[in-house]
DNA sequence: CCCCGTTACTTGAGTGAATCAAGGATCATT
DNA sequence: AATGATCCTTGATTCACTCAAGTAACGGGG
């Protein structure tokens, strides 16, 4: 279990209310890919190859470096979850897509990652737009 | 830079901003502790020091096995910033205690790592405690 | 057509987090 | 005094992550 970004004093409500969010996000995110005896880094991964893509488009969007995913990837590929399909465009470049049992332990995850969704779901639908907006206001 | 945990299926808005909330709340964390050559885990332990304590108190308290907690104050004592004094009452115990460099860094680190306060203070306060009270409903 | 800089990815080395299994030392109870 | 539990450490292993260096291939200018 990946320690808590803790708080280092929790100098208001809103923030310490703000912290055990991610606590708790992060725990369960990981523990929905723990199930599936997978690292959250993985299932990042597998969640993101809705469409084939490159290596470099991955290490773009995720923030990291390239040789990051390869590795990444290449577990996911040794767990039979993804291939690496040189793309006939461009012949330094790779296509990473998902497998069908690629396809199928990423809804697998999908479906244990059930905190946002659970969390979400105790609000009213009211409840739900001033939650977004007043997020999407203090995310500047 | 940690590799987000992403939102597998964006359903909603709400869902949405939570997880941009967690993603930037999470490398915000993690770069205020780059910034003093610090990982967040180093971080975080760091900030439960406000009064000495015990390597298992520690543990626990972080949800993590007791052999994790004793690399992380391993690092953070050669890095001067952590104490690791033997416990007169109970010889098989540790005290871990913060050295000066240890509560400096420490508030350098509180300093550093504005996110969660730069995000609440773009609210009023009644904002603030709406905030508040839809995470604190949404969490259960 | 060939050089050349750029791009896409891989490899290797190194650090650190995290877990598990096993062990030593001490405590606390019988 | 023996026993079992507790506190912590050590060792082994896996994985994420970064950086530096390398290979292969694209693409443009001479």
């Amino acid at each position: 279990m990946a320690l808590p970004n803790g708080p280092v004093t929790t100098s208001s409500e809103a923030e310490a209310a703000l912290f055990d969010l991610v606590d708790v996000y992060d725990r369960a995110y990981e523990a929905a890919a723990a199930k599936l005896s997978l690292s959250p880094a993985q299932a990042c991964v597998l969640g993101r190859l809705d469409e084939r893509r490159g290596m470099g488009a991955l290490a773009e969007e995720l923030g990291c470096d390239a040789s990051n995913i390869t590795q990444i990837v290449a577990r996911l590929e040794a767990l039979g979850l993804v291939t690496r399909e040189p793309n006939p465009r461009d012949r330094r470049a790779r296509l990473v897509a998902r497998t069908p049992r690629g396809d199928e332990t990423n809804h697998r995850f999908a479906t244990a990652f059930t905190f946002a969704r659970t969390a979400v779901g105790r609000l009213s639908p009211d409840e739900q737009d001033q939650l977004t907006a007043l997020l999407r206001k203090a995310l500047g």
